[in-house]
RNA sequence: GACAAGGUGGCUGAAUGGUUAAGGCGACGGAUUGCAAAUCCGUUAUCUAUGAGUUCGAAUCUCAUCCUUGUCUCCA
């Protein structure tokens, strides 16, 4: 019997606006796409919460026994610049003004992102398709979708027509949004005249002669539109409807509306049955932007090196900072939510370790299988793991107890207990165990244990004046001793 | 301006109709220590932006107001 026959997951769902108990299209299978980065430049912190939240999605969902295909794009063909203007494209922009190949952007940045990811020990995804890639793909669906009358050409470019689409279905099902307010709303463009309304979209835009990247299609040499990749290549590896669908609250609209419009003028189906949405990472209340300051790339967490925090952090330390937030809510980035989480993190983890060291009793005044259960209620429960990690502080205050000798456990509810907390922590969570203990080198430990030596004669004969100076000085440059019945150990800072 | 999400303790962040509103950090008290730090244990919101309403009962539903974030235009 497979653990998803035992554990029923409940998902919050954009489209409907209810959590809804989690039901594949074919049991024991579930297919996922989550829209990935344009690798224009570094990838965005922001970016990289979304991506988390769904490889927390993708680690339980396997985690239960699901076979699970979890495709990821890489939009490499950029987006258009602006729809408004001459259909310039983000990554040909850059290209431009760095003097360098499209190509030479997409790889450098996409790079970039795998090393970040790996950084803060995501999985792969099954899949990790390209927009340029999928351009035959892309065409095709243009093709079906002016044959079924929802698109029009105009002077080599080809264009969604919402109005025609607004007719039969409903465009705006997923923002909640009308078409006659997004009419009430635009603004009056100037030298848009191709476009018959301007709430249509680009399918294929024509290239200007000095546009880089760009490929033959029926109607002109150019690029496909925003929108297309993601459906091309989901309809591809996923078929023609799956099960979950995610990306960031900033693409609810206009990108994932339109998906679904192209989906359903190709095929006339809604395409996704699950819509997740993570939400906003901002910093220091405000949105985080380059242009005002109020930015950290992910790399400078790693390494300290930026003015809105004090020290450097673990990768870890900052994937449980994240994880400590719902993905459904704004989660506020700042150091001292760092500090916090840090302090935290590493309490777990040191719960974790001392598990191996705690005395056998013949009962138990823990019920770890009810426990147990809360951790798979939390998960089930839209994927939280901010009630998970309350539920792992339950049983780490519960095995400090144990070493103190105020509880006891059996051995066979140890062995469940550190099989149940490190499914969780490591493989679900996907967290990466850390000892603070002795983090420095080899040789500076030998020099650090000399010092202890040291000042452990020096208190055996009562020169506290030497004991506190070895003390003192050592902690002035970054080294805490760490008093304890068993001896000392030190931490680095 | 329109639409969407949200405003919970000193900070962070859960809980969406029903006993004492999770957890982490901090603070305070205790254990430990020669004294500290580290570690461990315990305590810590008569109350959920503001005002009104629905209900036997609301943080949770409704309305209004204020504020924040997002989208509507490139931005994760």
């Amino acid at each position: 019997m497979s653990l998803f026959n035992t554990q029923n997951i409940r998902i919050y769902n954009s489209l409907s606006g209810e959590k809804e108990v989690f039901k594949p299209l074919n049991e024991g299978y579930v297919g996922m796409y989550v829209c990935g980065p344009t690798v224009y430049s570094n990838v965005h912190l922001g970016n990289v919460r979304t991506f988390m939240s769904f490889d927390v999605v993708f680690r339980y969902l396997k985690h239960l026994d699901y076979k699970v295909r979890y495709v990821r794009n890489i939009t490499d063909a950029g987006h258009l610049e602006n729809d408004a203007d001459e259909g310039e494209d983000r990554i040909a922009k850059k290209a431009r003004l760095e003097s360098i190949e499209p190509m030479e952007v997409v790889q450098r940045y996409t790079v970039d992102f795998h090393n970040i990811l790996n950084e803060f020990n995501f999985l792969p995804p099954s899949i990790e398709p390209t927009a340029t890639g999928h351009i035959i793909e892309q065409i095709e669906i243009i093709k079906s979708i002016i044959d079924n009358g929802f698109a029009y050409e105009v002077n080599g470019s080809v264009y969604f027509d919402i109005h025609k689409y607004n007719a039969s279905k409903e465009y705006g099902i997923l923002s909640k949004r009308k078409l006659e307010d997004l009419i009430h709303n635009t603004r009056a463009l100037d030298g848009q005249s191709d476009k018959k309304n301007p709430q249509d979209f680009a399918l294929w835009k024509k290239a200007e002669p000095q546009h880089i990247m760009r490929w033959p299609s029926p109607w002109s040499d150019g690029f496909p539109g925003w929108h297309l990749e993601c459906t091309a290549m989901s309809t591809k590896y996923l078929g023609e409807q799956f099960d979950i669908h995610g990306g960031g609250m900033d693409l609810k609209f206009p990108h994932h509306e339109c998906e679904i419009a192209q989906a359903e003028a190709t095929n006339n189906k809604s395409p996704v049955n699950y819509w997740m949405h993570a939400n906003m990472l901002i910093m220091n209340g405000k949105k985080m932007a380059k242009s005002t300051g109020n930015f950290i790339l992910p790399n400078e967490i790693f390494s300290g090196d930026n003015p809105h925090i004090t020290k450097a952090y673990l990768p870890s330390v900052a994937r449980f900072f994240m994880l400590q937030a719902h993905y459904r809510s704004i989660l506020d980035f700042t150091n001292n939510g760092l500090l916090a989480s840090e302090k935290g993190f590493f309490r777990l983890m040191d719960a974790i370790n001392i598990i191996d060291d705690l005395k056998i009793s013949s009962t138990s005044s823990f019920d770890v299988n009810t426990w147990k259960q809360k951790c798979y209620d939390a998960m089930n429960d839209d994927f939280n793991t901010p009630i998970l990690i309350a539920t792992l502080f339950d049983a780490a205050k519960f095995i400090n107890q144990v070493k103190d000798g105020s509880a006891t456990i059996t051995k066979e509810d140890l062995e469940l207990l550190k099989q149940t907390i490190e499914t969780f922590t490591f493989d679900i969570l996907g967290l990466v165990n850390v000892s603070k203990e002795n983090s420095g080198t080899d040789k500076l430990s030998g020099a650090v244990e000399i010092l202890i030596k040291l000042r452990k004669e020096a208190r055996l004969n009562k020169n506290f004046a030497l004991s506190d100076k070895i003390r003192d000085e050592l902690a002035e440059v970054g080294i805490q001793l760490n008093d304890s019945r068993e001896g000392t150990t030190f931490t680095t800072s």
